[in-house]
DNA sequence: ATAGGGTTAG
């Protein structure tokens, strides 16, 4: 079949585009023609359509060779006939057509067209269909314009496929334009509208439509309910759905398998995976396509295991083997449930069956391999790709994203904007984690202002993330104004900006929005009460956040997890009663987590209990992690009780573990550049001035007793004090270097990657409050905080709106019987 | 003889 494609005797065919194109939709969807798309396929025509009265043996030949997939033998068929009847021009064309060569079909209409033939009604909605079929817009309307010259812009079948090209190219606002211009319109015509809305994504369009086709005295057949059903999945309208079901099973169409297979998806997609099921056990003939959408059906309402299941019926009932649909339905299920090692089997599968390349499964991949863990074989799959869509960029960078390689997924999001692709919600979705992590103020006003040029502020979702970046990069007022100016607050809105408050220690306005949220009638869940005893954890509110702990359960049922645990452990570390929280430790109903552990140590680091620290530590380096910051930390108190003994062995456990102490930094933000320091950092351009800086304010707070000029620092003293003198911290020269670059009236964003010290913290607040800037110091703990609201969640927002939306359409919509 | 259909990633 490939020589034809090389076969020369279309050269002649005119300016035919052949170039691939994208579409965009209404609905921002694209339309990708991928190399699959064009194959041939192998569609024998049905037979009724076979019985052509007079016409000549070799048209018959010809036709007979397109319908059983010869298309070559037919070409040399047509290529050698002498006399040319128009029919067999249009026997041809649609043979080429309906074997997927579209692009040959226009060839060989145009070189029709040039020899003086002229095309008729039957032969446009093939020529038409052709152009849909290699989503050639520009061809699609030199067509158009053609057969309105020769006057067959009123021809229904003409029109009828006109309207099905404009919707598939997703210009559904000319697919409409043709439609409402037609004289007479034929339930195809219904259909062909109907259809194109729900392929497009306006299934509230599709649903008037269908509506008004009734209203004028029009039955649906099986076309409009497989339609229709589509659209009741694309608005989760699943009465009206059931609705449809109930004239189904009053109609002939009862056993159709694709009436069926329709239903099966649209209650997989509107939720209700076990009306699915039922539906789905009781046909009788099953085919891939059906198993398909039972697969799907399983992958997105959450059930993985039951997936692999029916994947495994399906091979072993059935001897079907998967096919393209089914890989891509089915690694969703992999992802869900970090089965690599399946997943790794689809892939290849897919590889030995010739699948790939192929846009849409191997975006799946990337998908998948991102969400178990798998960034860099992501990476490596999005590079191979041969072709990309805003959907397969879109996966890398959340990829990324979910794999904490935030500065990877903003170099990707950078690159996203040299292609000709716009980001949509889900990359802001994906990106602003990344952005929130990352915390460059000034990078992230800059998203913000893209969100709100995309129309996506309205949105409550994205609103939170922007609300949550905000306060990460430092700027709470704004992320309060954001709040504040929010339409619709969930309660992941309340949540973020009460943890925005626990962020920055004003634990009292996080009690204050806590009282004013249930004042709103919003139901607190367990993420609202780790960022409230992260509030009192962080402002030493002690009695309270007992209380918030032993309210959370009595008083609204949910049962503390190991991170609210962890919480009081802080609080209780904080309030100086170490036995207490070591006690609290031990009785805890959950195990002790490294996190757990990891908060008694700091606890007793902070009140220099030696003791409680070694039973601590002990712990943790049990459980087999990243001890490097236990063993710092241990060594350091040693270091300061004169233990150094102690702190030897810990320097030779380290050694022998391959351990090496990560220098604490800090980073001081200016102009979207990130600057770094260490401790007794003199590696910058500004060390000079910084250092005189850092000598005035110590001055200014009473810590002058040691300082001098840089130039004046003699090494040996400052080491001699390392492991006490917290005045030439990281923390310290990034505030002073912010102080000289930062411009005036900016506030100056440190952050720093270990936990900063309290003297430090102290310093900051005293430089802030001498010199009038304002100051915002972010540390570890901040960091820690970002895996305790796991409870963002999409899905649950929008499905709460199309609830609301079913109860208002539920009245309005009733179908009449179906023919 | 002509047109309209189901499964597809985030």
């Amino acid at each position: 079949m490939a020589a034809i494609l090389a076969l020369s005797y279309f050269h002649y065919a005119g300016s035919v585009d052949t170039t691939r194109r994208t579409i965009s939709a209404k609905t921002g969807q694209n339309h990708y023609l991928t190399t699959k798309q064009t194959a041939p396929k192998s569609v024998l025509f049905s037979r009724k359509k076979l019985k052509l009265p007079n016409v000549s043996t070799r048209q018959e030949a010809i036709l007979l060779r397109l319908e059983s997939g010869f298309t070559e033998d037919a070409l040399h068929l047509f290529e050698n006939m002498n006399t040319r009847d128009p029919s067999v021009w249009n026997v041809v064309i649609r043979g080429l057509t309906t074997n997927g060569y579209f692009q040959h079909a226009l060839d060989v209409y145009y070189r029709m067209r040039s020899e003086g033939i002229r095309a008729d009604n039957y032969t446009y909605p093939f020529v038409i269909k052709a152009c849909a079929g290699s989503f050639s817009l520009v061809e699609g309307q030199k067509v158009h314009s053609r057969l309105i010259k020769v006057g067959f812009d009123l021809d229904i079948y003409v029109c009828n496929s006109l309207v099905a090209m404009y919707a598939k190219l997703g210009l559904i606002g000319l697919a409409e334009r043709v439609f409402e211009e037609l004289p007479v319109r034929d339930l195809v015509s219904w259909n062909s509208m109907i259809r194109g809305f729900v392929s497009v994504g306006e299934g509230w369009n599709a649903l008037l439509c269908f509506r008004e086709m009734q209203e004028v005295g029009l039955r649906p057949d099986r076309f409009s309910i497989i339609s229709i059903l589509g659209a009741c999945s694309l608005e989760c309208l699943l009465r009206y759905g059931k609705g449809i079901h109930g004239q189904v099973i009053r109609s002939r169409f009862e056993l159709d398998v694709m009436v069926q297979t329709s239903l099966v998806d649209m209650y997989g997609k509107c939720g209700r995976v076990d009306y699915a099921e039922t539906m789905f056990e009781r046909i009788y003939q099953k085919n891939i396509v059906l198993w398909n959408a039972m697969i799907a059906g399983y992958t997105r309402n959450g059930k993985p295991i039951e997936s692999f299941t029916c994947l495994k019926k399906m091979q072993e009932e059935d001897k079907l083997n998967p096919d393209i649909i089914t890989a891509i339905n089915f690694l969703p299920s992999c992802a869900q449930i970090g089965a690599l090692l399946q997943g790794k089997t689809i892939h290849g599968f897919a590889m030995r069956k010739g699948f790939l390349p192929h846009l849409v499964l191997e975006t799946a991949l990337v998908d998948m391999y991102g969400k178990c863990g798998e960034q860099k074989l992501a990476r490596k799959v999005f590079s191979n790709m041969s072709e990309r869509n805003l959907v397969s960029w879109n996966a890398m960078i959340a990829a990324y994203v979910q794999n904490g390689h935030n500065r990877e997924a903003l170099e990707l999001f950078q690159e996203l904007w040299k292609e000709p692709l716009n980001p949509d919600a889900t990359t802001i979705t994906s990106i602003l984690p990344a952005y929130a992590e990352v915390a460059l103020l000034r990078e992230s006003k800059q998203i913000h202002g893209y969100v709100a040029k995309l129309n996506l502020s309205s949105s409550t979702f994205i609103s939170n993330s922007i609300v949550y970046m905000y306060a990460k990069c430092g700027d709470l007022q704004t992320a309060r104004e954001i709040f504040d100016g929010m339409l619709y607050k969930d309660v992941i809105s309340w949540n973020t900006i009460i943890m925005a408050y626990a962020i920055h220690g004003f634990g009292a306005n996080s009690v204050k929005l806590f009282s004013e949220m249930k004042e709103e009638g919003i139901k607190p869940n367990a993420s609202t009460f780790v960022s409230l005893l992260l509030s009192c954890s962080a402002s030493g509110m002690i009695d309270e956040g007992w209380e918030y702990f032993t309210s959370m359960e009595k008083d609204y049922g949910i049962y503390p997890g190991i991170e609210h645990y962890g919480c009081m452990v802080d609080i209780l570390g904080r309030s100086g009663n170490l036995d207490l929280a070591k006690r609290f430790v031990s009785e805890m109903p959950l195990v002790p987590t490294a996190r757990i552990w990891g908060s008694l140590l700091a606890a007793s680091r902070h009140h220099r209990n030696i003791e409680i620290a070694e039973h601590a530590a002990k712990h943790i380096t049990s459980l087999g992690h990243d001890n490097t910051g236990c063993y710092v930390l241990l060594s350091n108190m040693y270091a300061e009780a004169g233990r150094w003994g102690d702190v030897e062995r810990i320097k030779f456990q380290m050694a022998k573990e391959g351990l090496e102490k990560s220098p604490g930094c800090s980073t001081v933000e200016n102009n979207s550049k990130i600057y770094k320091f260490i401790n007794l950092d003199m590696s910058h351009v500004n060390t000079d001035a910084m250092y005189d800086v850092l000598s005035i304010m110590s001055r200014k707070i009473g810590e002058d007793i040691y300082i001098h000029s840089a130039s004046k620092l003699r090494p040996l003293d400052v080491i001699r004090k390392r492991s006490t003198s917290p005045e030439f911290h990281s923390v310290r020269l990034a505030i002073c270097f912010g102080l000289i670059q930062v411009s005036l009236g900016s506030p100056v964003f440190v952050r720093k990657n270990v936990r900063i010290c309290e003297a430090c913290h102290s310093a900051a607040k005293k430089i802030a409050e001498n010199t009038g800037r304002e100051i915002v110091v972010g540390d570890q703990k901040m960091i820690e905080l970002d895996a305790c609201d796991s409870l963002y969640n999409t899905k649950r927002y929008y499905y709460f709106i199309e609830r609301e939306r079913e109860k208002i359409i539920e009245s309005d919509f009733l179908c009449g019987e179906i023919k």
